[in-house]
DNA sequence: CGACATGTTGAGATGGATCAACACTTGTGG
DNA sequence: CCACAAGTGTTGATCCATCTCAACATGTCG
């Protein structure tokens, strides 16, 4: 979506500064917030919770484009981690700049919003899949998902996109274990339904995988970019 | 948190009226959004999204004070459903005047904000309950989680809550099934950490019921009211 | 009184967890 | 160059938490 001269010349301004972190590498920790909000440029991310024990639950993925950390600002303690899984460039907007940001230009505030609302349905639609679909489902549920997402940021390449998960992702994210993962997965890949080889995803069946899912195209919408 | 009176007399002006439901009436259906935006005043509610053959997940419950509306604005089709559980009031606000609202009093867009972040990270936490915890543990976090909520809002009396929900609810909520839910909720209460009677939940062992949990209390924040 | 929603309990079935190997790749140091 | 450790993916065997099916109890409301 277009931007305003303006409000580009403040987002500049606000932001305090780009950075990079290496696959694998902590954005935020999970413990103590670092009072920063960050839009993501290039890379892949996801957001967690754990419990005490080592339990772990990927929340959403994030790719170019999202924006994160209003939660960290708004709820007091019960906060999230953020990791890299792939390396990562992120723009770093200072949290106690965000009044001022609202204030000043109302329709930046507008978008940021917009932003955290599209955040939270993407949470609505992990924790429908995760309460109530099963192992076969969420994986395609998954596949599709992640798949539709990069090709509406125009990351699909003939076909296929970049897929730097591993298993223990997937995992954490669908809420099964490593091993029955790993057997849901081979299932589908062995009816063909796709190709997942050299860190490249394929869907040689979305109709079907959309179907097994009962997750169907939604109208895109223009999304805009703090 | 305090309002100033400017603020208060756009917000009655912005509202476009009050709104009963009664205890399991819609308000909202979960295929067609109908372009507004609540505040919860009185009685609780829960939003949900379901499967094509049924199959339907409690994101979560709101409370009075609990702002909703946001991810229909936002998210394209993906939606979700509003239902009462008992006789609920609502401020009613129309979703189009939303950017007026941001650009003329910045502070209620940021407010505003803060609800929606708020409430993701309330369906962050049922996402890691859903996804990680085992049934006992599941049922121990909402119990410790309402009485939270509803003591925070002065609602605790004598040390029980209003409880209106049904073990379908909780179920729904927990990704569980009925019957487990039930045996579920039976065994804590034989345990001695709860008790459910006419309608009010009082918890007999908070301290056990947080440990089994592994949740918690956070330190309070203050939340703003629209 | 019967119809209906809700809660309770038992028996049996099963999807997914856990445990345990093993294969393959990559990077590291000797 | 090889030896080795570490990370990742794969597969089989077994276990158990939860689901499903089925029955019955209770209360409310017409």
């Amino acid at each position: 979506m277009p931007v305003k001269p303006d409000e580009l010349e403040f987002i500049e301004a606000f932001r305090s500064g780009a950075s990079v972190v290496p696959a694998g590498g902590a954005v935020i920790y999970e413990q103590k917030s670092n009072g920063k909000l960050f839009t993501l440029y290039s890379g892949w991310a996801f957001r967690y919770k754990s419990l005490s024990d080592g339990r772990r639950q990927i929340l959403n993925f994030l790719l170019p484009g999202d924006f994160v950390g209003l939660q960290q600002e708004f709820s007091g303690g019960a906060t999230h981690g953020i990791e890299a899984i792939s390396d990562v460039a992120l723009c770093v907007f200072p949290r106690d700049g965000l009044w001022k940001l609202f204030r000043e230009y109302p329709s930046l505030g507008y978008d940021i919003t917009w932003l955290a609302a599209r955040g939270e349905g993407m949470v609505d639609d992990n924790l429908l899949t995760v309460g109530r679909r099963n192992a076969t489902e969420r994986a395609a549920m998954l596949l599709m998902h992640l798949y539709r997402r990069l090709d509406r940021i125009g990351l699909a390449e003939g076909g296929s996109i970049e897929f730097p998960l591993n298993q223990q992702h997937i995992a954490d994210a669908l809420g099964l274990s490593l091993v029955h993962t790993n057997k849901t997965l081979r299932r589908l890949q062995q009816l063909g339904l796709h190709e997942l080889r050299n860190g490249r995803l394929r869907l040689l069946n979305p109709r079907a995988l959309q179907r097994i899912a009962d997750y169907y195209e939604t109208p895109p919408k223009e999304v805009p970019l703090v």
